[in-house]
DNA sequence: GCTCATTATTTTGTATACCAAATAATAAAT
DNA sequence: ATTTATTATTTGGTATACAAAATAATGAGC
């Protein structure tokens, strides 16, 4: 299928001119998030440039952007890898996504419009009508949604990157954690008294509640941790 | 931190085996922070490979390295060059490095050893004691090692990461800022009380007066921006 | 003399080729 | 049969070569 060489009618590549390599990492990165790629698992530079149909100078650029981002990690004469935080990391980074979302929630207070409450808002409604029925991938990624327009919503850029990636490490840990059924309950309340500290512009309990919220996740990925420790 | 990677062993370059690519990064970002290559300024692929004595393809990767850290920007058909942030995205940028900064201190009252915190203390008194008459430089460097020490001594290394990338990236307005001596006074001001709650492992006065702090920056730099549209 | 089109040069984007290091495999010696 | 030494193969690291795109330059036409 990609045996010929580049094509100039190429998909996207017309209308993007994104480098290649971003294109790889992004490819990547979603194959790390849906799991197709695991923590520790191996991404060997020929192979899978093969795969992808690339050479393996942009696969490399797409490796060194995602071992920037943390989520491969590349030693001097062994395969880049697929990198497996231990508890300690990823509590240090959900301590980090704490801060960062709690700013978030301060600074949307402030420069939130009308309609981003109202999207805001409807996404906490899907939530609540899903939440008894929704299989676990649909509602982690409407609770995701939930979070990523929160940050969005303060036009701040560097931070909304730099949450993204942060999600990026800790979309496994947080996905495995959501699929205990008996948290959604628990969820909802923390969203909605988000949603009430947006609608009052009010920043100390917005990010007060945020903070709290996702700090509440390390208890929730250390039994995670757990288990998945004992199963072996 | 249990999760990757051989140590860099820093003393030995030729033992380290650490990638070029990294290496020029470092040599880079060094002169991006210095000065020496000035927002705006074309970075040359096969030039500064040649400047280096490298060849493109491991500067390009440091360059996509830089790009992800946001001090360098790449487009399509053009040279890479230094990022020139508006006002608006360095008060972004202080956004974000004001809470991780707040985090660290919390953090920081938890873990930090009295080594540590012995080592913050003298820094602060060292600031003290140079303040008089310290070149604006070496004033900056040891108010820079102030805040850097009281985010390492969190051992959160995500944190420390991104924390040291924020810092890059508004070293050089931060510098500008710093080299009117008028503000040195509410500086120590500030880190003394700073100080003062690391002493007493108080993490709320502690985040309070380092959040307080980082924003505090956000008037300096708007004047610094002011002066520089004003000589233009 | 000025404008527009066409060509030439420069620059990045990507692919391929080569090198060194590390591991795996194999054979020999105890 | 086990261990060790040596060789082969695999893998990542780097350099070079080639292709595409954009800008700069130059010349023709008005």
């Amino acid at each position: 299928m990609t045996e010929t060489s580049p094509k100039p009618t190429g998909k996207l590549a017309a209308l993007s001119r994104q480098r290649l390599g971003d294109q790889i990492a992004d490819a990547l990165r979603n194959q790390i998030l849906l799991g197709e790629l695991q923590p520790g698992n191996n991404i060997p530079e020929r192979e899978t440039a093969a795969a992808l149909g690339v050479s393996r100078t942009p696969l490399r650029e797409a490796l060194v952007i995602l071992e920037g981002e943390g989520l491969v990690s590349m030693s001097p004469a062994r395969s880049p890898r697929v990198s497996n935080p231990s508890l300690e990391s990823l509590t240090h980074l959900l301590y980090v996504q704490s801060a960062l979302e709690a700013l978030a929630g301060e600074c949307a207070c402030d420069e939130m419009t009308d309609e981003e409450f109202k999207y805001i808002e409807s996404l906490n409604l899907k939530l609540q009508a899903m939440s008894e029925t929704a299989e676990p991938i649909d509602f982690f990624t409407t609770d995701m949604a939930f979070h990523e327009a929160i940050v969005a919503a303060t036009k701040n850029a560097p931070l909304i990157k730099t949450h993204k990636q942060y999600n990026a490490r800790l979309w496994r840990v947080r996905f495995m954690s959501s699929r205990k059924r008996i948290k959604r309950l628990s969820t909802l309340e923390d969203h909605s008294a988000i949603v009430e500290g947006l609608r009052n512009r009010d920043k100390q309990k917005t990010s007060a509640v945020l903070s709290h919220h996702l700090r509440t996740a390390i208890v929730n990925i250390t039994s995670i941790f757990d288990q998945e420790n004992q199963s072996n």
